[in-house]
DNA sequence: ATGAAAGCGCTAACAG
DNA sequence: CTGTTAGCGCTTTCAT
């Protein structure tokens, strides 16, 4: 396919000074004189030469390498959305850090998925490694790993903060704003669709909604739990029931914005109007909620920020930090649009 | 974070051979007795030990690594399904062929993105790319990386399969497809929202659209066709536009789902009835046609299987396949859902 | 069928 | 400031 490729010795003959000095250029390193320097950017150039990554991590002992892990099945496509934007934001982060990014879907129901995302570490000698939910909250895991690598964990739950780095929004007081938001406009009965059970953050999500329910004189127990899996289709079960009861809810809120849609292709099916006979909201701000009709009230979350924290918090760690784990919170907010208003006539 | 880990001379030790008779044993290589073979493996589980990826390929001079490259904005998430299926479809392909993939989202506007292509295969000494839309339509393009590594193809127009393996579905006879569908619906007022018009495959659907029109008798001519880019506001505008003309189309044809969706929304903006006073159709059968309301009538394009051939593509010329460039044609259908019907009352 | 030896291209002490 | 010397862990001739 190609030529032999100039290697570091090419360029040094060329440049006429030592292969270490090359080296040194390479990485910005120091104890040469700019003079020198500037010849063997010269000779870097006219050779067309480039570093061998791998030759680099085997003498360096270090891969460059960094795993985005999902929790997803190979024959859907579970939050789509999700999932991309984490891993653009990822991406851009590990060019900016000079990384490489490998992204690994794991078949959540495997039943040995945590061997494969410590195999995956193993195997292929990545250096840190960004957990998503639900794995982000696996003590065990997180543990295991942190003993491979440095490890990131996206929108981790209190029971695994303490473990690992982490980034996230605060999902409690996300929980909480949104049931503030639906409250403000009226409504009284509420329903909340949640995310699997291992995802934490869904579950604090309802405790926010619960604490604004309660903020309003309500008793939280009134507000409807069904137990839903993130996905679209459990959106449109769960709504279907919801609706068939003997008094529906006026406002569905859901875990995030996938299931937020399912609700509301049931309500077209039933020609109920959105938001006049019912209000329905998301989590995430993915481009679906303004894909949707109406557009999608929901919580925005920096997905994309999110992931670049992550990359960044083990690019910090790799070179050395020290100090215990931190978690950082980003801002979350209510964008309201169409989907949520005032409970209308019923 | 961890102690020294097993090479494989800690294996050949261990189970009292060489390190070549270790090596082919790891590569399933050939002349090594069973029993010795058996012994092997069992230190290298004894041992838990995997080879370095790294130092394999600097020994053997090859990556592995192949790169899956899009066209797209970091700050846009255009066709996140659209690239998420493919993106799935390539990893798992991948792992079959124990390769890795390197996803890359390269700005389409910036400058110099064909250069940004070739340094990516150049400096992460790719052994394979896959170039999806328009980058596999750019014979320059094509040209300059089959001269890098090998290429395999998405959905390459006619203009580039020459140049290297490529996957695709028929894409003229998918719009001749739709359009069938929607004329024998009884629609005889069309129009086509386009794609990028560097994108040759969409250009191809409108060709076949074409086609199916003349073939019932009608002037190809009258189907107004406008240039939009594959995302879901040039889908709002167009359609904006389309509905204001004195006499609108009774449905419109647009280049992918995210398009289609965004033709949605306007219908829903105005409250007009779709289908009964507005057919949409999209293209792809991305998640989305399942979640905008109602369900969209599309053209299924099966995109994992499609990365799957050109990743199997790509590994069968590293594995010397010599035979000249080869188009694999995949199959496509409408897949009719409520977003078309027909004409009704105006 | 097996092993010894020679690198792959680079970084990292260690001398100067 | 710069060069010399060893490897990093593996594959690959080439003997045996």
């Amino acid at each position: 396919m190609q030529a032999r490729r100039p290697t570091i010795d090419d360029v040094a003959r060329h440049s006429g000074v030592g292969r270490t000095t090359v080296s040194r250029v390479l990485n910005d390193g120091p104890n040469v004189r700019p003079e020198v320097r500037d010849r063997v950017w010269a000779s870097v150039r006219s050779l067309n030469y480039s570093v061998n990554p791998q030759a680099r991590s085997l003498a360096s002992g270090s891969s460059g390498l960094i795993a985005l892990v999902f929790a997803s099945d190979f024959d859907a496509q579970p939050n789509s959305f999700y999932a991309s934007a984490l891993e653009l934001g990822a991406l851009r982060e590990c060019l900016v850090q000079g990384r490489h990014l490998l992204t690994h879907h794991v078949p959540q129901h495997s039943p040995d998925w945590k061997r494969q995302v410590l195999e995956l570490i193993r195997t292929q000698r990545c250096q840190g490694v960004v957990l998503t939910p639900p794995f982000s909250d696996d003590p065990d895991l997180v543990k295991a790993a942190t003993a491979q690598c440095a490890v990131a964990l996206i929108s981790p739950s209190p029971s695994t903060r303490g473990l690992a780095d982490g980034v996230g929004v605060d999902d409690e007081a996300g929980g909480y704003d949104v049931a503030r938001h639906l409250l403000g406009l009226g409504h009284r009965n509420l329903a909340y669709i949640t995310g699997l059970e291992s995802h934490l953050s869904a579950a604090r999500r309802l405790e926010g909604l619960r604490r604004a329910v309660k903020s309003q004189g309500l008793d939280p127990a009134s507000v409807r739990v069904l137990g839903g899996d993130f996905t679209f289709r459990s959106g449109v079960e769960h709504t279907r029931r919801l609706l068939g009861e003997r008094s529906p809810p006026t406002a569905i809120i859901c875990a995030n914005d996938d299931t937020a849609a399912g609700a509301l292709s049931v309500a077209h099916g039933l020609h109920l109007s959105v938001p006049d006979e019912l209000s329905i909201t998301g989590f995430d701000d993915t481009p679906m909620s303004e894909i949707v009709w109406p557009p999608l009230t929901t919580v925005h979350q920096p997905l994309k920020d999110m992931a670049g924290a992550a990359v960044s918090a083990i690019a910090r760690r790799l070179a050395g930090e020290e100090d215990g784990p931190r978690f950082e919170t980003l801002p979350h907010r209510v964008i309201a649009r169409e989907s949520s208003g005032p409970p209308g006539a019923p």
